[in-house]
DNA sequence: TGTACATCAGTGAACGCGCGTTCACTGATGTAC
DNA sequence: TGTACATCAGTGAACGCGCGTTCACTGATGTAC
């Protein structure tokens, strides 16, 4: 059982990540500060370095906290759907990705927009937490592959690629051929670009005037693209 | 003719370009900081205010001179390709875009990447230079729509957006049918997805050894997406 | 061509503000005997 | 159960630095007569 003490740090802990979020909503990653940011805790600047080690560190905290929202809102959009229904798991992705980047623009950013200047993500705490969509993603598609859900693309892919994209296969462990894999990968990068064009707004704001279904045609597009049949 | 004094004004601010360039450059949009470009220019930093109103004129100067240079690069290329070479000038401005954003890939996320928090690009100055780039692509398509050199999509739009596209269309001048011009935008936003993925590091630097195969790959889909038939 | 005046680039000081990080410290909480 | 000691959250001062913007000014350049 957690001593009082413990259970103190924990709840500062989590004081500091809501308060970092709405910093970077109001003022962006470049903006964060660690004097700011204490004067909203009520506590005297230098005491934030209890819990964080630097300013690259805060950002980091809020880096794998934002990797690790989205991810979860993924995983739990397609844990709503059947089993066997793969598209519709796609597109519960796509869903999931968008309405979290569009109510969390700032961490959207944080994470999927431009590197912040002078700040590098340092791999080992980032690259779990930020790889997690992407494997899910791949995860529905060699599970569509295995059901026979998948048509067989007629492109064929560049040989310069087979090489890497046998690698990924192998370091993933999935068994999906080539010009699949290929396929979802152009797609989820595809994904990213409308989210971003959307949440960035490239579009102009009233060129659209129902952007989620512009979004839903993307997607129909998409899951065409990687041969996903319909259930 | 110009005076000296107009010449030499002119030089000012090609200098103040120049070194904002290089600011991005290495402390990104958010650090951009008058009084720093001062000391590179040689000046005192109330001394710049001769040539930019505030620090947030400044930011408008080099977003217009981004779009412009990125535009300019596109029209460069487009206009290598023959002109009945529809999907010819679609993959030479799509490389174009690349091309540029790796060799510049502040300015490239300073127009195409996250906003700058507290700063809205005035539409009056950036809103014609932002818009080359999509109108070039729309211009490509409309051609290749009128020399019968686009097969027509089978996909349907849906209702909710042909509103939109139609008034898209009339504002643009273009005869392209709804399904056609929907293709056009998707391929866009998809095309800077890819683009901003490899510039962004999203990929991970070590996950392409031939990051520009993988280009020209998605590039082959989009030219197949939009319908556009090899010369 | 010469002179008087207007324009304007650049100066230097000032205002009021912000930042990250270190360090010796106080006092409360936790632990081992 | 009580006491001695260790741990650790938070303080307050300090270091050395940065920022945008205004303003009265000097002196050079340009222009109208």
């Amino acid at each position: 059982m957690p001593t009082p003490r413990e259970r103190a740090r924990e709840q500062t802990l989590t004081d500091i990540t809501r308060l970092g979020r709405d910093q970077l909503a109001t003022v962006g990653a470049a903006g964060l500060s660690v004097r700011s940011l204490a004067r909203d805790l009520g506590v005297v600047s230098s005491a934030v370095y209890r819990y964080v080690r630097s300013r690259d560190d805060l950002l980091t905290l809020l880096v794998v906290d934002a990797y690790d929202e989205v991810a979860d809102r993924v995983d739990a959009a397609v844990a709503k759907r059947r089993r066997a229904d793969h598209a519709g798991q796609f597109r519960a992705l796509a869903h999931a990705v968008r309405d979290w980047a569009l109510a969390e623009p700032a961490r959207y950013a944080l994470v999927f927009g431009s590197p912040v200047a002078g700040y590098a993500a340092p791999a080992e705490q980032t690259t779990a937490p930020g790889t997690r969509i992407p494997y899910r993603l791949l995860g529905i598609l060699t599970a569509a592959w295995r059901d026979g859900m998948v048509v067989e693309s007629s492109v064929s892919v560049p040989k310069a690629l087979t090489g890497d994209l046998a690698r990924v296969a192998q370091e993933t462990g999935t068994d999906l051929p080539a010009a699949v894999l290929a396929n979802g990968m152009l797609a989820w990068t595809s994904l990213f670009g409308a989210v971003s064009f959307e949440v960035f707004g490239q579009y102009g704001h009233d060129t659209f005037t129902r952007p989620d279904q512009l979004f839903d045609h993307h997607v129909d597009r998409l899951v065409a693209s990687v041969g996903l049949k319909a259930r």
